[in-house]
DNA sequence: TAAATAGCTAAACAATCGTTTAGCTATGAT
DNA sequence: ATCATAGCTAAACGATTGTTTAGCTATTTA
């Protein structure tokens, strides 16, 4: 053993995270990661692999964050109303500390869209696709509802979701608030 | 006068917007313009000034589609049935010619929202933002709304708009109907 | 206290970025 | 036919990209 880190990478890999959330990853460069996370390019080296493996630690980071509100979100049983609340806690996670950049799973998956990188696509795939599964999972709550109707309204919240996550950029608290309650006025 | 242009600017400038759409704007090089543009970097630079003037022509070129769809918007008058079909011209717009890369506009809002690019900027909240505007200009054809209701309903309407745009990337078009129709129905 | 070693600093790396330029080609005008 | 000139080709520009490395610093261990 020798010399300790002078930093814990729990710490700086939050600070890239919201890099990363801000800017994307191809604008950002290795030099404003060095500014933002406070340490100097051979430590992020040595921690990280490269821009790339941090970009990953970065992604794992927030889809903690997005765990926990999923996990929340399954444990309650209250259907519908289940979904609401998790469309309002969308809103408090994209929006935590003044951020106003949507949600940076759906950033990822926009920016590397066209590009085939094997390792950001598993963690993108691993992510988007099943919140329709949880949708529907929780409006088989409701005996009243049949089948098709489901399978629409499914759909639609998904896609609602969307909006919800575009609205955190540029819309007030109030507006996101009427933009959900409208939402839900005939599910 | 002497050699005349092997190229027609309008033309390569279509080609340069759909790859500006596909990839966006950081993450497209000049090379790529060259390819795609069937044209040397010299003919691009002279007919274009830089890559940042490619961008803002193809923006326009974008535009000048939306335009034509804002028009007819504009010019119909059966209220709540023109927004519905906007949404339905607007998901026409964002998949014409097997593209799935959501609306070139959106997508540059995203991309340059941390920026501070006064040209892009310009050209941006000359279009964002008056969305609203045009739906309360419509709902309040039907005298039964009122301005709370019309606020409200506008609100919701351009948000579903977003969730719409995100949803021409990944959702099949009976999945789209659905939402459309959906969101339509208590409106 | 001294040797060993892991972390840090800062300079340099090759590759690529957007951009410019020198020189060649082709065409309109005299 | 020839001169002038605008367009094209392709090489090179400096700056910046992500990445590596040599040398120094500080701390643990014996």
């Amino acid at each position: 053993m020798a010399r300790q880190k002078e930093y814990k990478e729990e710490e700086v890999i939050k600070k890239a995270m919201r890099l990363f959330w801000r800017n994307g990853y191809g604008n950002t460069s290795m030099q404003q990661l060095e500014k933002e996370m406070g340490i100097n390019k051979f430590s992020i080296y040595s921690s990280f692999g490269n821009k790339h493996g941090v970009f990953l630690e970065s992604l794992k980071c927030y889809k903690a964050k997005v765990n926990t509100m999923f996990e929340k979100f399954k444990n309650n049983s209250n259907g519908v109303e289940d979904i609401k609340q998790f469309f309002y806690d969308s809103v408090d996670l994209c929006e935590e500390e003044g951020n106003e950049k949507g949600c940076l799973l759906t950033n990822t998956y926009n920016e590397f869209s066209e590009s085939n990188d094997a390792l950001v696509n598993e963690q993108m795939t691993s992510f988007m696709g099943n919140l329709k599964n949880l949708f529907i999972e929780k409006l088989r709550m409701d005996p009243s509802k049949d089948q098709e109707t489901i399978n629409k309204q499914a759909n639609y919240l998904v896609l609602a979701k969307h909006g919800l996550v575009a609205a955190t950029r540029v819309n007030t608290p109030k507006e996101i608030e009427d933009y959900i309650e409208m939402t839900f006025k005939n599910i």
